[in-house]
DNA sequence: CACTCTACCTGTGCGC
DNA sequence: TGCGCACAGGTAGAGT
């Protein structure tokens, strides 16, 4: 489940190796399931093919490809969500075919972009601009400082675990970063924004920027083979029975809207 | 506004 | 062994 940390890996992944995706040009696309598109397919495949991809940024767990037109220097974007198991591949051209792959765009110097995605929930957008996507988003939850923070907690009345997980509150934290955030923050998941101490904003705001910051240092979280690479260790997700670091108390798990919520009743009490 | 529920998907792992 | 089924999750959209 890539969340923030895991899509700025990614990112950093296409944008480093040698040769980038930057400065690559798209030879051919290649939609292997056409759910993979959101809109028509046949609109991205002309938009896109022949350009050159010039940027590539990242806001919470979307990916913004810029291709640009080496003529009329118009930029066109591409909007990528991995959703829950997206995966993105830059690769030799012969290896640009697997079970679950779902598109691919052949570029030059025999590279391929490869997206695989077994649960195909993944999805990409062909854009005029970036912010058709990003102005429905909140501030990226990396970067977000601590008084644009502050100011759009004090705007809300919600439970802690819906409103991380709202990307338009901040954009790029998952189920398994909320659940991480609210241990480090010793705050319940269930705990009201209004009914914060100003101390506890403070927590929650050092908790969401020091559980993102070394998560992305540590290329992602280290889930049982889940996904990936990723070093960072969990505290609580999926710890269910097992002591916590902190106290050696058990953490507990419950469902909060559908989703599956970890903490430590001791380190996070509710009252 | 805040919330709840459903649809979208399929690999995994459980119980029988 | 094999079958059926619940489960995991992010987002959109509809409904309360």
């Amino acid at each position: 489940m890539p969340e923030l940390p895991e899509v700025e890996s990614v990112l950093q992944c296409l944008t480093t190796s040698r040769p980038s995706l930057i400065g690559r040009q798209v030879r051919e696309v290649c939609i292997l399931r056409n759910s993979v598109v959101d809109g028509e397919t046949d609109s991205l495949i002309h938009a896109v093919t022949g350009l050159h991809c010039y940027d590539i940024f990242r806001h919470g767990k979307y990916l913004f490809f810029g291709f640009q037109d080496s003529l009329s220097k118009k930029l066109t974007w591409l909007a990528l969500h991995l959703r829950m198991t997206g995966r993105l591949f830059l690769v030799p051209e012969q290896q640009s075919v697997e079970r679950h792959t779902r598109f691919v765009l052949k570029l030059d110097q025999r590279l391929a972009l490869r997206f695989d995605d077994p649960r195909a929930f993944g999805r990409v957008w062909l854009l005029d601009d970036p912010a058709e996507v990003t102005s429905r988003l909140g501030p990226d939850a990396l970067s977000v400082s601590q008084d644009s923070f502050l100011s759009r907690l004090g705007s809300t009345r919600r439970q802690l675990k819906p409103l991380l997980l709202d990307q338009s509150f901040v954009a790029g934290v998952g189920n398994i970063y909320a659940d991480e955030i609210l241990f480090r923050a010793q705050l319940h998941p269930l705990r009201v924004t209004a009914a914060l101490s100003s101390q506890e904003t403070v927590r929650l705001y050092d908790a969401l920027h020091g559980v993102l910051t070394q998560a992305v240092a540590a290329k992602g979280a280290n889930i049982d083979g889940v996904f990936e690479a990723g070093s960072f260790p969990v505290a609580v997700y999926g710890q269910e029975g097992k002591p916590c670091r902190v106290c050696g108390g058990l953490i507990v798990k419950m469902k909060l809207g559908q989703r599956g919520t970890h903490f430590c009743p001791v380190c996070q009490p509710l009252g």
